[in-house]
DNA sequence: AAAATTGATTGACAAACTTCGATATGTATA
DNA sequence: TATACATATCGAAGTTTGTCAATCAATTTT
């Protein structure tokens, strides 16, 4: 008995046999939540979000926050580099958008990354 | 016509109407967000969602990555304070899982964000 | 054509983050 | 009780990130 109790203590855990999420699929989400994790970009993307056109130019951005119009731009680019928006210049003003589909895909990602109900049945 | 031109130039945009989010949410999610901006910390939280008992003790944690134990202790920390993952004690190791039902709210903190369906008809 | 305006880029700096070795703490074993 | 083991914490080194002033490029206005 005591010899058997031994044994299972020798053992720490049973190790995983399902397959994570390889180094590449690591790399790419953390780039994602990367770019999310700001608060100055997170609210940026909800002001694209909310705004009636789902547009908005740089200038009204800019006059949003307290913050520098480089640095602005900065955020931008890095929203851009994400694919999470996209500007289109119109004469004078850089009008930005949502891309459309990113909330769904992100969302999945979540899933596999943190097991969802479908998920954990396969 | 010409002065009708101008007029429409002077302005870049009409600005938003509807209510963004505010300082508080946006620091909370960014929280979360900077928590998954790592590719460690991602894979980590797939060993969890993918394990057979859904809980993996440290040793086996660290024994999957070529990162010193110290570093895996400081990510196992960082997922703990943003309430991804929880820690039990058991004997000489430490068993950690995911804490239940944070996919669903991240999921639904995205939608805030980047605009769902349901969110726009609001 | 010159001046003004919008937005992007560059370079610098401070703060935050990842990583590690050394060490501390708690538990089990001899 | 002394030793070995598992994990957390501390402090330091190197890297990345957020911010801004200065500057540049493109467009419009005068």
């Amino acid at each position: 008995m005591i010899k058997e109790l031994k044994v299972i203590q020798e053992e720490c855990c049973t190790p995983s046999s399902k397959p994570t999420i390889d180094k590449a699929q690591a790399d790419k989400a953390q780039e994602l939540f990367a770019a999310l994790a700001d608060a100055t970009r997170l609210s940026i993307l909800s002001l694209l979000a909310n705004s009636l056109e789902h547009e908005v130019c740089v200038c009204d951005i800019t006059s949003s926050f307290s913050l520098a119009q480089p640095t602005i731009s900065h955020h931008l680019r890095i929203l851009r580099d994400a694919g999470l928006i996209k500007g289109d210049k119109r004469g004078k003003w850089v009008y930005y958008s949502l891309i459309k589909g990113r909330a769904e895909e992100i969302k999945i990602m979540v899933d596999q990354l943190l097991g969802s109900p479908e998920f954990a049945l396969l």
